[in-house]
DNA sequence: GCCGTTTTCGGCCCGACTGTTTTCAGTCG
């Protein structure tokens, strides 16, 4: 079983138990621990065997017995006994809009109803209305709620909520009535997707904010809506969520709104240290007198924390670290300077060398590496090592053109067969400035095999970077398979940079092994693997990935000054311990 | 069930909104 797998079993646990209606804290700490592993970088099988369960948090005693059960036995007792007395079926319930444990265990205590199908037949014979606490409303939202689950394809790739979300913030940012309004929730800690939309505005007039907010061209059904927050969904299924305070409550208003949930939990503990109830609203003390906080500096600085980026408020490890003055310093959108992996007409790419270099400068680019693919891969009319000689010409034509304004580096996407071998020979790599490896073929191998590929790719000393490393679409594509140990641990000997694919469809590696992978000390390289102009240099959802995985300018290769990048290129026996 | 620069036992965040309620429970974030 993986860490996901093992984490699923937690959650399930949790919803069963709260359907049962255990005590709350104890499926909070179920929830926790799922959380936990899900975030946890390494593989949970070699936890286990080093006998280092509990030292992940949220794990104890109890838990990491049932861990250790689970993967030693692949079943676990107490879960199987558990879900003898509640079907598992009734997990999916909790799926539905407004269903929550106690109406879960009320339609299945009172009407025997079990799944999705059951309680939708229930509600369309108007038998949900004559149960305690129901009426014909929620009979009908229930419907409504169900209606939406069979619509929703859950969370939405980070790169289609960003330009959603833009439009919006553009719409509202022409209501007279609204001061400012801002991007909250995981959309604004650059979560890779996204469940619902979260905005934060600041108003005097609450009412009318709220009215132009509900009139937005692309809404189509309110949802609910009062003075502090409404949430509606737009014609694609999208939901929407505005909170409203006036100016001066702000701060405290778009820390909470902003989350993570576990985060802000964290942040209240915190507060009530230091005598403060912390809410959306203010910061109350026990006498009943309010400080007021227009701005996130505020919430943090009146609980004693430095400010928090918002992509490390998801409670691992971000609370400690600002109280002992160790937050990251980190990476930013301008220190990436190198874009090292793009794609030009040689192969798949829509514009020329000339044309993608003339970008390049435009955007500041200091140094840009022409990395084609190799012919191997058949769709993207790669190249053979003829074309590669004929390529380097065209190279050394507009870098002379272009004289010292940018760096030209004659580079490749070089294809890792199905087999662990390169596209091309040793000769041929050694002859180009930059060589990137990747799989693009054979992702569901199993994983031995898989993994098998990339360290062959890792410990060929002319391979510099492995490209996009899981090779996953977000919401499209399941990443492959990979032993993560066994490749950072030959990453980190090799001394090889892994990428951190910065196209808001891949970001693979994501924030969690980009954080494992400079705990071991591995180079990361962050790259757009642009196709075209327009894309080029277009970071922002990659350096969010880092920011997320505590990467810091002194971990990326792209961000180091140009003479050190060259070197660190040039010079593959010298590359350990590279974090200077 | 987890956890501890006040605690190894007794805590474990806070409020808005809705629908069903004459004062509150459930859900959500």
């Amino acid at each position: 079983m993986n860490n996901l797998q093992v984490a699923d079993v937690f959650t399930n646990i949790a919803d069963l138990l709260e359907i049962k209606g255990e005590n709350i804290y104890k499926i909070l700490a179920y929830r926790k621990a799922a959380e936990s592993l899900n975030s946890l970088a390494q593989d949970v099988n070699e936890v286990w065997r080093d006998g280092k369960l509990k030292d992940v948090p949220g794990i104890g005693k109890a838990i990491s017995d049932k861990i250790d059960e689970l993967l030693s036995t692949g079943k676990l007792g107490f879960f199987e006994k558990l879900k003898q007395e509640v079907p598992i079926s009734l997990v999916e319930l909790l799926h539905v809009p407004d269903v929550g444990p106690k109406k879960v265990a009320l339609f299945w205590h009172s009407l025997g109803i079990t799944d999705v199908a059951g309680l939708e037949a229930a509600a369309k014979a108007g038998q949900l209305r004559t149960l305690p606490g129901m009426g014909e409303k929620s009979e009908a939202k229930i419907l409504n709620g169900i209606e939406a689950l069979h619509k929703r394809s859950g969370r939405i790739p980070i790169g289609r909520a960003w330009v959603e979300a833009q439009a919006l913030l553009d719409y509202l940012h022409g209501v007279p009535a609204i001061s400012r309004v801002e991007l909250a929730g995981s959309l604004r800690r650059m979560r890779s997707t996204i469940g619902d939309l979260d905005l934060v505005a600041a108003s005097t007039d609450p009412a009318v904010a709220m009215a132009a907010f509900k009139n937005y061209p692309q809404v189509i059904q309110v949802m609910g809506g009062g003075e502090a927050k409404t949430s509606v969904e737009l014609y694609r299924g999208l939901r929407v969520q505005l909170w409203v305070q006036p100016p001066e409550r702000f701060g405290t208003l778009w820390q909470y709104a902003t989350g993570s949930k576990e985060h802000n939990v964290r942040l209240r503990e915190l507060a009530l240290d230091k005598g403060y109830s912390l809410s959306e609203q203010h910061m109350a003390r026990a006498d009943g007198s309010e400080l007021l906080c227009a701005s996130e500096e505020e919430v943090y600085a009146a609980i004693g924390l430095p400010y928090i980026p918002p992509e490390l408020r998801e409670d691992r490890g971000e609370i400690e670290a600002a109280r002992s003055g160790r937050l990251p310093n980190l990476i930013t959108l301008p220190d990436i300077q190198a874009e090292l992996h793009c794609h030009t007409t040689w192969s798949d790419g829509s514009y020329s060398i000339r044309e993608m270099a003339e970008a390049a400068m435009v955007r500041g680019i200091k140094v840009l590496a022409i990395t084609d693919h190799s012919h191997g891969l058949g769709i993207t009319h790669g190249l053979s090592p003829d074309d590669l000689r004929q390529q380097k010409l065209e190279i050394d034509q507009v870098q002379k053109e272009v004289g010292d304004r940018l760096v030209l580096l004659q580079g490749a996407e070089v294809e890792i067969h199905t087999d662990g071998s390169l596209e091309f020979s040793d000769e041929v790599l050694a002859i180009l400035d930059v060589v990137i490896a990747s799989v693009h073929t054979g992702l569901r191998q199993p994983r031995e095999q898989v993994t098998g590929r990339l360290l062959n790719a890792v410990r060929n000393p002319h391979v510099d970077i492995i490209g996009h490393p899981l090779g996953g679409l977000i919401g499209e594509r399941e990443p492959a398979d990979v032993d993560m140990d066994a490749l950072m641990a030959a990453a980190a000997e090799s001394g090889t940079a892994l990428e951190i694919n910065a196209d808001p469809s891949r970001l693979d590696l994501n924030d969690i092994y980009a954080r494992r992978a400079i705990e071991l000390g591995i180079p990361l390289s962050l790259n757009r693997d642009a196709h075209s102009i327009e894309t080029l240099g277009q970071d922002e959802f990659g350096v969010a990935t880092a920011r997320r995985g505590w990467v810091e300018p002194r971990h990326v290769i792209n961000a180091w000054p140009v003479q050190a990048l060259l070197d660190w290129l040039r010079n593959p026996s010298g590359r350990l311990n590279t974090h200077k």
